[in-house]
DNA sequence: CGTTTTTGACCTGCGC
DNA sequence: GCGCAGGTCAAAAACG
């Protein structure tokens, strides 16, 4: 678990960059190329959700980098560096150095009530930040059981759905629980199975944890796996995702039973499940072949698609033994800057926070997919929905004639919503498809990571811009979809790990005539908390996928 | 020496 | 049945 939280570590680092306009500056003379192949530069990954943008190689720059940023900051960290500067001055005894150091005094005095009036604005500004997405998260949760009651009962599954996503996501703020535990606190969907299957031997184990250890959330992403749950009385189903990606030949053949399991189900009178698997399809601009999304993968395979003279590789999780979790990598034919991330399956493992950011975004775009919403005949019919939005045509699109059910959420498109309700914050030229840039300097200091944060997991200065960045895409995801919004909420809930509060009759009203640009503005004050209350120490599992 | 990547072979599903 | 394409396996090579 050491081993592999350092490794996690290492990789971070490896893959670090801080804002895309530095990755560009540092890439820009590098020719694109055609493939994903591994004769290229030390960049091994781009990440998501670093915060700055240095190889692991260079460790010791990286050091160097770290303790100048504390003390460009401006933030006070208590220690009065600037005196520092004196120090070394031989002193003598005449007057003219007595005045000159009383100035100086003085000067370093004006300095220090800057700093502390400063503080005093960040503080307050977390305070209201906390505030909002208090709030907000109560306003979600109330609209949410209020819609509960008054819709047609598909709706009502639906909704009741999400909320027990939302309330799973606080779940995600226990500690990391041992791999051989398992979850008790499940929905009751799952909890009756989790007993039951408790007692069956312990070659079962592993699979029965990576049922019923994954999150809630993510049943319902593959096909609502809590109907599959309670109707695979004879254990087998469950987990559609993990059992297709199999990788043992026994896994495979089991597979193929399954699938025709699964295409029974599909043609059964029930019709309300058509997919049994979702995938989620992440395009993003970036010169690395890789996006960092917090997980360790293993390339397992390469293959020349049609159509594109770009490889697709192919990886699989390898934070936990047997994690199904798969995802494709390839460059867009059109645009080679664009790298088309696609990820399919469920961890069966907690994931390091910088993880639940990725995971969680995708996983809400494929709940989303496979919720009622995406239940009729025609998925395409569905994506209308997308296209009454702003920006949503171009954040979240569904592809009928993939071979699974697909969203794809691009993030090549620059206008994002949260940017431009964000005033007074200059953008940077260069394009990023995370919305970094015109992210407030002061998020992307090192001194605002939270303090509780295990060292292990996420280096501070990086922690920090990740939950901003994964907040702001979310919140530009909310646009498009009202579940998306709840299962999204879950996901910043997630991240920002504040408990709901009960809202009063305004803010009710905010929410329900608020559409998702109030939802938006509030959520958006989120993205400008720091990491105000404290951060999941770690999170269950978030998969997207 | 353990882990990861590469890469050709193999399997599976699908359309004709 | 055949061919094609997508996906996976697994031995060998590369890497740290």
């Amino acid at each position: 678990m050491e081993k592999q939280q350092h490794q996690q570590q290492n990789q971070r680092r490896e893959l670090s960059f801080l804002y895309s306009g530095d990755f560009l500056r540092r890439n820009s003379d590098r020719a694109i190329e055609n493939s994903i192949d591994h004769d290229k530069p030390p960049i091994k990954e781009m990440d998501f959700f670093s915060s700055n943008n240095h190889s692991v190689h260079d460790h010791q720059h990286r050091k160097k980098e770290s303790s100048t940023h504390q003390i460009d900051s401006g933030v006070n960290t208590g220690l009065n560096l600037l005196m520092t500067s004196s120090s070394g001055i031989s002193r003598t005894a005449n007057e003219d150095d007595d005045k000159s150091n009383i100035t100086e005094k003085s000067k370093l005095k004006v300095e220090l009530e800057k700093l502390h009036e400063e503080n005093r604005k960040l503080r307050s500004m977390l305070d209201q930040i906390t505030r909002s997405y208090s709030e907000l998260h109560g306003q979600l949760i109330l609209a949410m059981q209020k819609q509960a009651h008054g819709s047609p009962p598909e709706q009502k599954v639906e909704l009741n759905r999400m909320s027990n996503s939302i309330m799973s996501a606080q779940q995600f703020m226990d500690p990391p629980r041992p791999s051989a535990g398992l979850n008790v606190n499940e929905p009751s969907t799952s909890e009756d199975r989790t007993v039951r299957e408790l007692s069956v031997s312990p070659a079962n184990t592993n699979e029965v944890i990576s049922k019923e250890r994954d999150h809630p959330m993510l049943h319902n992403i593959n096909g609502a796996a809590g109907k599959q749950v309670m109707s695979n009385e004879d254990g087998a189903g469950g987990d559609q995702t993990s059992q297709s990606w199999g990788s043992s030949p026994r896994a495979r053949s089991s597979a193929k039973v399954d699938h025709d399991k699964a295409k029974n189900e599909e043609q059964g009178p029930d019709d309300q499940v058509p997919f049994k698997k979702a995938r989620v399809s992440v395009r993003a601009r970036s010169e690395a072949p890789l996006i960092s999304d917090g997980c360790q993968w293993r390339k397992y395979g390469q293959k020349m698609a049609k159509g594109n003279p770009c490889p697709r590789a192919y990886y699989r999780c390898t934070m936990a033994v047997g994690c199904p979790v798969r995802k494709q990598v390839q460059r867009c034919a059109e645009d080679r800057t664009i790298l088309i991330t696609t990820y399919e399956g469920n961890h069966n493992h907690p994931l390091p926070p910088a993880a639940t950011a990725m995971a969680s975004t995708t996983s809400a775009a494929a709940a989303m997919l496979l919720s009622g919403s995406i239940t009729s005949k025609d998925p395409l019919t569905s994506s209308g929905f997308f296209h009454s939005m702003p920006y949503a045509s171009t954040m979240a699109t569904l592809s009928a004639s993939a071979p699974f059910p697909t969203i794809t959420l691009d993030l090549t498109h620059n206008p994002n919503p949260m940017q431009l309700l964000r005033a007074g914050i200059p953008q940077p030229a260069t394009t990023f498809p995370l919305p970094l840039h015109g992210f407030p300097q002061h998020l992307r200091h090192p001194m605002y990571a939270p303090p509780k944060f295990p060292a292990a997991m996420a280096p501070n200065a990086q922690l920090g811009q990740r939950h901003a960045s994964m907040v702001e895409t979310v919140s530009a995801a909310i646009a498009s979809d009202p579940h998306f919004t709840a299962a999204l909420a879950a996901a910043i809930s997630t991240i920002i790990g504040t408990p709901p509060r009960t809202t009063t009759n305004e803010e009710d009203n905010n929410i329900n005539s608020g559409g998702t640009s109030n939802n938006i503005a509030s959520i958006n004050q989120v993205a400008g908390l720091p990491v105000s209350p404290p951060l999941p120490q770690s999170c269950t599992t978030f998969s997207t996928n």
